[in-house]
RNA sequence: GCCGAGGUGGCAGAACGGCUAAUGCGGCAGACUGCAGAUCUGCUUUCCGGGGGUUCAACUCCCUCCCUCGGCUCCA
């Protein structure tokens, strides 16, 4: 298995992954608080996870990856009480938002969404061993965590607890023993409750993330990913609430923090009224485009959102991958639509079978011998994943991507023709890692354009071709300029017209 | 104030102690084309926040300052 190099904020270098009982990889990302539509910042999250897990299968890591939804929180509570809803409708439809797009941006990868409400009794647990020994107190109907019985509070975020008190806004809470202490379970009278051993109420904000965690992945796990404004007091209190209930550490090995997306150089918040919907800009822009732009920076730099002309930049360059891309497809069509092999040995043994050449085209990048010495397309796909194993540098990768798709245009058109089976699949497994892996392409999109399509622009196409052989470019351009408007973009070339849809 | 991340050409954004500092977008010119598009070629003249230092050699290592962003704890 080829090593994955990640930095890991924990330490403050790059490491090697070192899963602990490899090939699994468990991974636990902290998911939203869904009270209100998700912004494109939550996007530029799920994207950089999704190509976290999706690159971690590819090596051949079996991934479990796990996200949490904080589906009762105080954030919540305060929308439900201005707007006179029901908290569980306002949570409820925002994560279904969420998960819709998700779904658009094919970000994949996650196996399960744990909300905190069906783990209340997880929750319960975990606190009452964290009470059992010494590392929390019940005080008054809530329960807070003991941070001074926890050493190494702060060392994830370079905290030291004694610097924290200048400039520091305390409010008074007499509950609590110091100041830094945190609430594990808030005694409720109003809103949402839940039985517990020191009479009603809801669980605090830190806890969800480690009972679910450590029920679902165990009490210690390989990836943590979450937001850099995380890092401190969640992820502290995430780490001292396992590990002081468990005894194990670290409850991480790598914890993995992505950087902001700000907006014209500002924090995205929804008081500067500067917030960029997800759901409104995958209505807008296609979702491979959204995924690009949200790519376009390694994930641990801020990524300037500049306007509506960030992701108009991001389809243009996009645009100039896909006609490479689809021009390859056609020529591979071409040479072996016909004798493309019915059955082909696979790598570990056994055969596969095909019937269908857009499914052996499909398959085709993962079942043939990659050879980078000798062929082109196959040195590129190493120099990409070598990229993306450092440490996920997926710009290194995409700037591979694009100087193969420009030497594609030479080869093609020298030696398109004659190329055979190998060499047309080494040509194709640069876009194939864009495509499984960073979601460059939707393979829907560029091959299963409906035949009935298809004939229609043939149709087009031939009346086309009579207008220009009579001289009639009047007509000719009148036919292009129709389809062009239809999102369907016609262009001469020596071997007579070819078409493509419009990115 | 403290902790953390970042400051690279018109814009976006990589890399490495030492070859002309990638790649994309944009702009200009040329080739191809009936025109356009796509593609190709060339150009876009000395881009690495400021100042010190280490080194034969620094964007890359160290110090310091400046700027931007995030965080510095819940309690409807």
């Amino acid at each position: 298995m080829r090593a994955v190099r990640i930095h890991n904020t924990l330490g403050g270098k790059i490491e090697q992954l070192a899963p602990l009982s490899p090939p699994r990889v468990s991974m636990f990302v902290c998911g939203i608080t869904p009270y209100k539509p998700s912004h494109i910042g939550h996007g530029r999250a799920a994207v950089v996870y999704d190509v976290v897990a999706k690159l971690l299968r590819r090596v051949g890591y079996h991934v479990f990856y796990l996200q949490n939804v904080t589906d009762i929180d105080d954030k919540v509570l305060k929308i439900a009480t201005e707007e006179g809803r029901d908290w569980n409708a306002i949570s409820e439809g925002n994560f279904q938002s969420y998960l819709q797009s998700m779904r658009r941006l094919h970000v994949d990868s996650v196996n399960f969404y744990a909300r905190c409400t069906d783990y209340v009794n997880e929750i319960l647990e975990q606190i009452e061993t964290l009470i059992a020994k010494g590392h929390a107190y019940a005080s008054d109907g809530d329960v807070y965590y003991d941070v001074g019985s926890f050493p190494a509070f702060g060392a994830l975020s370079g905290q030291r607890m004694e610097m924290l008190e200048p400039g520091v806004r305390i409010e008074v809470n007499p509950r609590k023993r110091a100041p830094e202490d945190f609430a594990l379970w808030k005694g409720e009278k109003l809103g949402p409750r839940w039985k517990s051993p020191w009479g009603d109420g809801r669980p605090g904000w830190h806890i969800e993330d480690t009972a679910i965690a450590v029920n679902v992945l165990g009490s210690r796990y390989d990836i943590h990913g979450g937001g850099m404004e995380l890092k401190f007091p969640h992820h502290e209190a995430e780490i001292a609430q396992a590990e002081g209930a468990t005894g194990k550490s670290p409850l991480a090995s790598i914890w993995m923090h992505h950087n902001m997306l700000n907006m014209r150089g500002e924090k995205m918040s929804k008081s500067l009224g500067n917030v960029v919907g997800l759901d409104e800009t995958l209505r807008q822009f296609r979702p491979e485009v959204v995924r690009y732009f949200l790519l376009s920076a390694h994930y641990r730099s801020p990524l300037d959102y500049l306007g509506p002309e960030s992701l108009e930049e991001a389809g243009r360059a996009l645009e100039t991958l896909r006609v490479g891309y689809d021009r390859l497809i056609s020529q591979i069509e071409e040479n072996l639509a016909k004798t493309f092999p019915r059955e082909v040995p696979l790598p570990g043994g056994g055969r596969a079978y095909f019937q269908d050449f857009r499914e052996w085209i499909d398959r085709a990048p993962l079942l043939y011998p990659a050879d980078p010495q000798h062929r082109s397309g196959d040195r590129v796909e190493d120099e990409m994943m070598n990229a993306l194993l450092d440490d996920f540098n997926v710009r290194e990768a995409t700037a591979r991507l694009f100087s193969f798709n420009s030497e594609l245009h030479a080869t093609l058109e020298a030696q398109g023709r004659s190329l055979q089976e190998e060499d047309l699949v080494a040509l194709l497994r640069p876009y194939d890692l864009a495509s499984t892996v960073l979601g460059y392409f939707s393979p829907a999109r560029s091959r299963d354009s409906a035949a009935s399509l298809s004939a229609a622009v043939e149709l087009a196409l031939e009346c086309r071709a009579q207008a220009k052989q009579r001289k009639d470019y009047a007509e000719a351009d009148r036919i292009r300029k129709q389809l062009s408007e239809a999102g369907i973009e016609v262009e001469d070339s020596a071997h007579g017209p070819k078409w493509r849809l419009k990115t």
